[in-house]
DNA sequence: GTCTATATTGGGATAGAC
DNA sequence: GTCTATCCCAATATAGAC
């Protein structure tokens, strides 16, 4: 067997149970009957055996979609439940890898992953989009992505009873279930407004961040106006071209002196 | 300023930014102005003050939600959308505490704490089994599970939402978006089938009748501590082999003072 | 490709003075 | 309660022999 496949099983376990940060790479060799210096002969770092899991994973993964076919003359409706069904059974066999990305995730310290992550998430919301637009027409057109929500929200929260307890659950049912609730969503659209309106406005990463510490200022801060009036000449300062630096830097360190702002301060700093 | 807590505040915002294991006591230490050693003057370890927090997230929410109090002559349904709001909102509120549990946990290295967790959320998951039956009653009783289930799912996912993408939304819009979804799910019980059947057979009768005590003395009892500590003793001495008769009785007896918990605590005299 | 040995760092936790 | 100094271990990564 193929000791660079023979590690990644491995890795792919031990992350699954202990997390990244908490499995060494020694056990990991260790498993696979190597050394840990031996390790680094196959891949460079710890994280690039996780980055080389995921991409695997995700090659399998759009292989396998791809590659099945299903009886025709299904309806919508049948269509996308045996998707779903399919999409179960899948995510219930490579249950290590489902806990893999929900323990720990080497995400910080490496911005090209989120980045990957992201553009993942986005694919499959756009999928699940077009998929229910097929199965419930116009219908669902006026509320189309909070339905998405519901959906991925279920499905998500049935993993964690599949994968975590360990329950056995009739995954035929599930799949009926879960399409069936959605059924019911959708014929009660009449009596239902939808939440996320404005979903597709793109907004820039520098505006979502000005959004977010406006918010919290408004939410948190202990001196609201004060605070919001140096927001505002931050944000004023910030979009010229000629910024004064000192200016800058006096009203971050002025905002900092509120604790619940860090975070979205931080993030702001980032643009600068 | 108690600087105990704010220990606590700098933890929960470098666990939420870089996870548990890779945040250092030291920074939190050094955020909170003091060092390294002097740290462990106030918690007797990393987890320690990890454990802590979540504690006292728990406390201040169930103390939130229950002391909350709401005009009279609310519907079951229009009660049931108020807490829902008020839990929205102080999810918002306390983003880095989301974020903090979905990054990164301590959970495998600790055993107690993977218990506090499991207590959690049954605790959680009793409430809305209690909540979603006062709002649709014996319709929904056999796929309450399912219910819950689907209930948690839809509000976690919003939570992503609201809480990564920082999405501006209208949380009484989505509040009557959930509830008005889980009226179609219900109104649709007639084609749907449950899936989470054999659930309760995970935990036992007698678990179930200490979490419903539990949860009542902690809602509704008017000496929460004397009552919560005898609660605890009754729940260990009954575990024992060599049950002392006299104090379990004493202490039943005890509580049965309190009227509103004399339904849990019959329940739970069948066990004995 | 694999080994052993080693450099180096980071960080949890403790000791003992003040 | 707080400090500094220290212990001690675990873990990433490398060096160099075979």
């Amino acid at each position: 067997m193929d000791k660079r496949q023979e590690l990644m099983n491995h890795a792919v376990h031990f992350f699954s149970i202990k997390g990244f940060h908490q499995t060494s790479v020694q056990e990991i060799a260790k498993a696979a009957g190597i050394s840990k210096g031996a390790f680094y002969k196959h891949f460079d770092s710890k994280e690039g055996i996780f980055v080389e899991i995921l991409k695997q994973y995700h090659e399998d993964l759009t292989r396998d979609l791809n590659s099945a076919d299903f009886e025709p003359g299904l309806t919508n409706r049948e269509f996308f439940k045996k998707k779903l069904l399919l999409e179960i059974e899948r995510t219930v066999m490579n249950k290590e890898f489902f806990l893999m990305v929900f323990k720990d995730f080497p995400a910080n310290d490496n911005e090209l992953m989120q980045n990957l992550l992201q553009e993942l998430r986005m694919a499959q919301l756009v999928l699940h989009k077009y998929s229910l637009l097929e199965v419930y027409g116009d219908r669902a057109k006026p509320f189309i992505y909070d339905l998405v929500t519901v959906y991925e929200g279920i499905k998500k929260e049935y993993y964690f009873y599949l994968i975590f307890e360990n329950r056995p659950i009739n995954k035929e049912l599930l799949a009926e279930f879960i399409v069936a609730s959605l059924d019911a969503i959708v014929s009660h659209s009449e009596k239902i407004q939808p939440v996320l309106t404005g979903f597709t406005s793109t907004i820039s990463p520098l505006e979502e961040a000005y959004n977010q510490l406006e918010e919290q200022i408004k939410q948190t801060s202990s001196q609201r106006e004060k605070h919001l009036s140096a927001f505002l000449m931050l944000k004023e300062e910030m979009a010229k071209q000629d910024a004064k630096a000192f200016l800058v830097e006096a009203l971050l360190d002025y905002l900092k002196q509120e604790e619940s702002l860090a975070t979205e301060l931080s993030t702001l700093e980032k643009f600068i």
